[in-house]
DNA sequence: GACGTGTTTGAATACGCTTGCAGGGGTGTG
DNA sequence: CACACCCCTGCAAGCGTATTCAAACACGTC
């Protein structure tokens, strides 16, 4: 040591400690020659908090969540807290293990953007008293935050854009039916065609998965199907399955986009922008959502920190984000 | 506590500890019962490991890293570790606030996949004897222990197939020059065109981004170049930039692939396959990669803690993987 | 029953920090 | 000068675990 207690340091590196300035420049200096640097896990230990943010997310393939988790990450650290990210392998006994670890690492709030992370958990966790928000997941339960685009109302301006360009056997590609993301995504499209005077003229499931979305889009545009019976506009219920349909259409069916179907997404993940494939999607609003779910983690916390964590109300944002028109539906009129 | 001391059930939770059978089972009733399970960061307090692993990355954008990032995290949960991921931003004078963070958090062992992280920063956490293990990228240090593929062998590779296909006017282009990897495809490629009697017949630089890689395209094949004076194949330093350069060919300058140019890329990322790309490419032999650089980063550890950390001699991988034929390169015969 | 051997066990200490508490020195007021 | 008051500071008690050391114990043997 160079001159003071042990305590006078711990004050110099805590934020609301009474110090003055002689003392705070004199373990500065000391630290500078020594190397020295607070231990922030031993301080966890004492104070009970790690400054760490847990992310569950369950895949990587779609680039919307790197992106997000990206972006997630950036923004914690700008407010001081660092993220620890979870990958939930999809098994569901492995769910469990996952939980015990993550509840091991002490974090202090969780971010789920995991639709495959049963719901349950999220619960258990909340009730560990660690607080939770769901990212671009909504869920029955409304104990819980959640933090979405508005999902209805995207379907809907998609409705309302494919009946305006013309089109008029609508397709729909769903994702996992258990989750509200794609429930509200249908809801909302269907909702928007039937005020218009339409109806849902086929419906296939592509679980969310490229692989799922393929064999949808063969069942939708595959050679079975006469042109009479084929759709002409298909609305996909995310990007990443969106494009694997885009590719089905065009190089499995030898059908041409938009001419013989129009197609939309869902997310605007960097890819949807490419030349390749140009596709008309709903944004996600990602920088709100991201802005808006690390507040509310971090309200949460400082809230459950300093009263009982019980007078903290959940809340549920739906944030609007536009559609963005490509080429994937722009008929060139012939 | 339900019958014995403190010291009796830290070691029924420590693995080579002698307990008897009966505290034992003791212990675990009484644990089960009040929901017990021992606190991992007091017990890194003590020894001094943490068991987790830091993966350090740049971006997320090209898909190879989130894949990578994927795999890693689970081969390092089989091995009862967890990995941290931090971001680095590529700014430079951030690169010192991540490295502090890093060592803040006692990581045991890092493993480092940015080409955008200061060279003498690995370096120094190395120095403060914490394991490094570089991934997809080398470094002229041989005190640093690196995984690749072997990227100079790939290169030649790709000259072989583009000679032996029969395209003749060869371009590259380049990612950051100041990265291993770089050099050696480059290297590598040039090699063997010259070993066909060939010789690279124009490059330009993309910086591993995909702006990068479209600005080179544009000028490797854009309306100034006399159809003479343009390459009919171009080798690209990653699918990432690879892609960009494919979208650029076509639906900017309107040639098609692979009749007016062949193109190749490195990496195989997943969209490589997809029908709209269909792009040949070399395949990172990523599991293998991932399994050994676990394996390398985890014996290092147990190496520098069982004796003075400097025992280890770091070694430096770089794998084979095979060329993927797709149809880029794949000239139908007229 | 005494003794040696090997296995369990508890008390004590350390890890690096925070924080409540009380004492010490300064300042302003009566 | 005495008093109250406030700002700093050091002391000491933890936080939940691993680990050393010596004591306790079980068992087999002579």
């Amino acid at each position: 040591m160079a001159g003071v207690s042990q305590s006078a340091v711990s004050r110099v590196y805590t934020k609301g400690a009474s110090v003055s300035a002689k003392t705070r420049a004199r373990v500065h200096h000391a630290a500078q020659q020594l190397g020295y640097r607070p231990d922030p896990l031993a301080r966890t230990l004492v104070t009970g908090r790690s400054r760490m943010i847990g992310i569950v997310v369950g895949y990587l393939d779609n680039q919307f969540y790197p992106d997000a988790i990206q972006r997630l990450t950036q923004q914690l650290q700008v407010c001081g807290y660092h993220a620890l990210i979870f990958m939930s392998a999809q098994e569901i006994d492995n769910s469990d293990k996952t939980l015990t670890e993550i509840l091991d690492y002490k974090v202090d709030g969780l971010v789920i953007a995991s639709a495959s992370m049963s719901s349950c958990l999220a619960q258990r966790c909340q009730q560990e008293g660690i607080p939770v928000v769901l990212f671009n997941r909504s869920q029955d339960d409304d104990r819980l935050s959640a933090v979405t685009s508005d999902n209805y109302s995207g379907g809907k301006k998609v409705a309302d854009h494919l009946v305006e360009s013309g089109f008029a056997k609508m397709a729909y590609i769903a994702g996992r039916e258990d989750t509200a993301t794609q429930r509200d995504r249908e809801a909302g499209f269907i909702s928007g065609l039937v005020r218009h005077g339409y109806a849902l003229h086929s419906r296939a499931v592509g679980q969310f998965t490229r692989d799922g979305a393929t064999e949808a889009a063969l069942y939708l545009f595959g050679p079975q199907r006469r042109t009479h019976d084929r759709p002409d506009a298909v609305f996909v219920a995310n990007d990443h399955m969106a494009l694997a349909v885009m590719d089905a259409v065009r190089f499995t069916c030898g059908l041409s986009i938009p001419q013989d179907v129009a197609v939309v997404g869902y997310d605007d993940v960097p890819m949807a922008s490419w030349p390749s494939y140009q596709l008309t999607t709903v944004r996600q609003p990602i920088n709100q959502m991201v802005r808006e779910t690390v507040t509310l983690l971090l309200t949460a916390i400082e809230c459950g920190n300093s009263t009982a964590h019980e007078d903290f109300k959940p809340r549920r944002l739906s944030i609007d984000g536009p559609l963005q028109i490509r080429h994937t539906t722009t008929r060139t009129i012939s």
